[in-house]
DNA sequence: ATACTTCTTAGAGTTAACTCCAAGTCAATA
DNA sequence: TATTGACTTGGAGTTAACTCTAAGAAGTAT
């Protein structure tokens, strides 16, 4: 598969394709005789992993390093797995964060929908934050 | 309040408010006669809010527009829950995302877990992503 | 009043994660 | 085979959101 193509499998660019390479976000990828890259399976799922966990703000610098590990083979599964956990902490402190913005927003935008419907503004601004 | 305190209540460095205040995520603050910040109620219900929706990746340019909206008085209402509606739909959309990756997470740590366990290392990475 | 901490501003610097550029090579088509 | 378009690299540039620095003023404890 070119990088054209796993470009538009995962929207990103080819300039991000090659950097996650260059960094060491995913694994070296398979080339053509001529030097140009042709994504295997593997690497693609490699690309997948990638966007996934940058989707949900995991650094880039913890890929690197989970790449690190996977390579130095079956001595560092702990450590990956340490990892990974690290990594969930991170997402699911964010999934809660998210989750209560997600109440405010709902919360203020019903009011403002009220405001709208009745004509009347009766609160101030600020007084969403009060609960 | 002193700016102080009101870092302390929000975990965030004085260098942020008053970063967040000079390019408009938050109004001008109250001061006292030497021209120190002294944060009111108002203020610190500005500050919440920007905290929380900072902490869900609503980006300060969002923010400021709200400010700016929110400042020009009532006829701007519907402008302000179209772009709380922006937000929503860019927080969700995160939302979604992040519970993609927790639950992608969880199963490779299974699998870590479980190859820990009985010593047994019989999966590809790679192929966790496949389904 | 003195010493010490905390605050002020303007403006420069940092960081993560891309994103772009130039110069050249490879691949597909007329 | 000539040309056109996609690919390559190394390195520089960009962007958002802070974060730091310097020089000085304000507030506080003795």
């Amino acid at each position: 598969m070119t990088i054209k193509e796993v470009c538009e499998k995962y929207n990103i660019t080819p300039d991000t394709l090659r950097y996650y390479e260059r960094v060491g976000v995913i694994p070296e990828v398979h080339r053509t005789k001529g030097g140009n890259r042709d994504y295997t399976e593997e690497d693609i799922s490699w690309v997948e992993n990638a966007v996934c966990m940058r989707s949900a703000g995991v650094p880039v610098e913890m890929l690197i390093e989970y790449v690190k590990l996977f390579q130095e083979g079956d001595s560092t599964i702990k450590a990956r797995r340490d990892l990974l956990v690290e990594a969930r902490v991170a997402v699911q402190e964010n999934l809660d964060k998210y989750q209560v913005t997600m109440d405010k927003l709902n919360y203020k935008i019903s009011r403002y929908d009220e405001a709208i419907k009745t004509g009347v503004l009766s609160w101030d601004d600020y007084e969403d934050s009060k609960k």
